[in-house]
RNA sequence: CGGAGCGUGGCGCAGUCCGGCUAGCGCACCUGAAUGGGGUUCAGGGGGUCGUAGGUUCAAAUCCUAUCGCUCCGACCA
C-alpha cells in the first residue's frame, strides 16, 4: 500500500477511489461494475441500516423478504415502470441447463413482485395500511459505476406501503422523507435539502418523488435517498382493490421508498480530507482506537493493565473501541492508518502518560490534541464524541451554504454551475426548460424544497414565481 | 454505445517507440538484529514468462493480427 491518497484538490474523483480503497471500505468485484463491501466499509453500513431500521419500525412498519427473480411480465404491467427500468436489468434466459419459458428479471426494485402479492393479501380497509420493509440487494445495469455511488448490484431497503387514501399515503411518503432527513443529517452529519422532484426527475411510475440532496466535497449533488407517492398507479397494474367501510370497491394507494449503499459514498464524500475518511461518532464502526505506546515488555505489562481498565469502562458505557496493540508496526503508522479509516478519537497511552497518569486524545476532525487526566476520561471522550458530530455536521452546513448561491438571472446561473455549487433560484419554468439547462450546463433541479416562503421572479422566464428550487450538477 | 488509457510477481509501475545476456524497481511478504510518542533502519531471502490466442523472426514483454478484460471521460441512473 502506498503512503497516502491523491489529493482532492487534484483529481476528486481519484481522491475518492483511493480512499475507499486505502481505508479498506470496498474493493471491485470479479464483475464489472460489482463491488465487495469489505468488512469495515460492511460495518459502517451496518450502522447506518440500525438506525434506520429502528426508526422505521418505531413508525409501525415491519421487515419482510420478497423474491429477487420478477417473472418479465409483471415488469410490463405498469407502462412508465417498464420504460423506466426493463433497459437496465439483468435477465435470467436459463436455469437447470435449460432455457427458461419466461425470462426472469433480477429486482431492480420490486414494486411489481410486491404488489403481486399484495393483491392476495388486501381485502378490505381492514387490511390496510400495510406497511412492509425490505433490506435487500438489487441489480441494475448501469453503464457507468463508481464504488457506492452507482454499482451494478447495490444494497437498498425498500419500503413498499399501501393505504386506504391518497392523503394518507401522502402523510407516509412524507413521514419517511423526514425519517431519511434525520438520517442523514443528525446521524451522518451530512445536511440535506428536503423537497419534491419536479415531474422529468421522478421515479418511474410515482405521482410524485420526495428526495433528500446532499452537496459532496466537490460541489455536486447526491440524491440521498427519495419517497415516492405511487398513487393508484401500481393497484391498477395488479388490480389491487379493497372494500371500503362504505362496501364500495377502490384501488389501494401506495408508497415506495429507499435507500442505499450509497449513503457510505455520502458520507465518505460529504467528510473526508486529505488523509482520509472522517467518520461521524454515531455510525463510525470504532469511535475511538486506542494505541498503547511501550519500549520494553514491562512497560507493556503495566500498560496493559492500565488499557484493561480502559476497556472495562467503555464496555460498560457502550462506546465501540479498537485496541490496536499490534506491535509489528510503530505507532506513526498506526496514526496514519486510523486516520486514514476515520476514526474519529485517537487514545494513545505510554510510560510518560501512565507517571502522570493521564492520556493523550486526539480528534480526527481537527487534530486537536487534549492531555486527559485518567479519572476524567470517560467524560471527555463522551463530550469529544458528541462535540465531533456537531461540528462535522456544522462544517458541512457551512460549506453547502458557502456554496449555494441564489441567482436571478441565467447568465449568473451558467457563471456559479460552470465554477461549482447549488444554485438556490426562483423557478417557473417547465420540462422542456429543465431539459434545455440541463442541455446547456448539465445541471437539474435537485429538488423543490418545502421550505418554502417568499415570492419573486423566475431566473430564466423572468415570470412571477411563488416557489424556488435548487439546481446542481449530481452524480 | 462513442472517446481516451491500461493489462508485466499480491499491489503500484519501468522496460515496448528503435526486438537480443539469468525481465527490473518501489511497496507488501519471509528471516535476523537494532528501533519504537507521527508512515523506523540495516542485512539477508522467496515469488513473475510479461491478459489470451495466433503470426513474423535465428531471437518477441517489445513487431503484426485477432480476442478478452479493466479504469477514466460522455449519454442513463439510487
Amino acid at each position: 500500500m502506498s503512503i497516502s491518497v491523491t489529493k482532492r484538490s487534484e483529481d476528486y474523483a481519484k481522491w475518492y477511489t483511493d480512499v475507499v480503497q486505502k481505508a479498506e471500505m470496498a474493493d471491485y468485484g470479479p464483475v464489472k461494475g460489482t463491488m465487495v463491501i469489505r468488512p469495515y466499509g460492511f460495518a459502517l453500513w451496518e450502522n447506518i441500516k440500525a438506525v434506520a431500521d429502528r426508526m422505521f419500525k418505531e413508525t409501525g412498519h415491519v421487515n419482510a423478504y420478497f423474491p429477487m427473480f420478477i417473472p418479465e411480465s409483471y415488469m410490463h404491467k405498469e407502462a412508465e415502470h417498464v420504460a423506466g427500468f426493463a433497459p437496465e436489468c439483468a435477465v435470467v434466459t436459463h436455469g437447470g441447463g435449460k432455457k427458461l419459458d419466461e425470462p426472469l428479471y433480477i429486482r431492480p426494485t420490486s414494486e411489481t413482485i410486491i404488489w403481486s402479492m399484495y393483491k392476495k393479501w388486501i381485502n378490505s380497509y381492514r387490511d390496510l395500511p400495510l406497511l412492509i420493509n425490505q433490506w435487500v440487494n438489487v441489480v441494475r445495469w448501469e453503464m457507468r459505476t463508481r464504488l457506492f455511488l452507482r454499482t451494478t448490484e447495490f444494497l437498498w431497503q425498500e419500503g413498499h406501503t399501501a393505504h386506504a387514501s391518497f392523503e394518507e399515503a401522502e402523510v407516509e411518503t412524507r413521514k419517511i422523507i423526514e425519517i431519511y432527513r434525520v438520517l442523514a443529517e443528525d446521524y451522518m452529519a451530512m445536511p440535506v435539502y428536503v423537497g419534491k422532484k419536479t415531474d422529468s426527475e421522478k421515479f418511474a411510475g410515482a405521482v410524485h418523488t420526495y428526495s433528500i440532496e446532499a452537496m459532496m466535497g466537490d460541489m455536486k449533488a447526491l440524491q440521498s435517498g427519495t419517497s415516492h407517492n405511487l398513487g393508484q398507479n401500481f393497484a391498477k397494474a395488479f388490480d389491487v382493490t379493497f372494500l371500503t367501510r362504505e362496501n364500495k370497491q377502490e384501488y389501494v394507494y401506495a408508497t415506495s421508498w429507499g435507500v442505499s449503499t450509497r449513503l457510505v459514498g455520502g458520507v465518505i464524500m460529504t467528510h473526508g480530507d486529505d488523509k482520509g475518511l472522517i467518520l461521524p461518532p454515531k455510525i463510525a464502526p470504532y469511535q475511538i482506537v486506542i494505541i498503547p505506546i511501550w519500549r520494553t515488555d514491562e512497560q507493556k505489562a503495566l500498560l496493559m493493565e492500565e488499557v484493561a481498565k480502559i476497556k472495562l469502562q467503555f464496555n460498560r458505557e457502550d462506546i465501540r473501541f479498537l485496541v490496536d496493540d499490534n506491535d509489528q508496526v510503530s505507532a506513526g503508522w498506526k496514526f496514519n492508518q486510523w486516520e486514514m479509516k476515520g476514526v474519529p478519537l485517537r487514545l494513545e497511552i505510554g510510560p510518560n502518560d501512565l507517571e502522570k497518569k493521564q492520556v493523550v486524545l486526539v480528534r480526527r476532525d481537527t487534530g486537536e490534541k487534549h492531555f486527559v487526566a485518567v479519572e476524567s476520561l470517560f467524560s471527555m471522550v463522551n463530550h469529544l464524541l458528541e462535540d465531533i458530530q456537531n461540528s462535522m455536521f456544522q462544517r458541512a452546513l457551512k460549506f453547502r451554504n458557502d456554496n449555494t448561491h441564489e441567482v436571478d438571472n441565467y447568465d449568473d446561473f451558467k457563471r456559479i454551475i460552470e465554477a461549482g455549487g447549488f444554485v438556490k433560484a426562483f423557478w417557473a419554468g417547465d420540462g422542456k426548460m429543465e431539459a434545455k439547462i440541463k442541455e446547456e450546463t448539465k445541471a437539474t433541479i435537485r429538488c423543490i424544497p418545502f421550505d418554502q416562503n417568499q415570492a419573486g421572479a423566475c431566473f430564466y422566464t423572468g415570470k412571477p414565481a411563488d416557489t424556488y428550487v435548487i439546481f446542481g450538477k449530481s452524480y
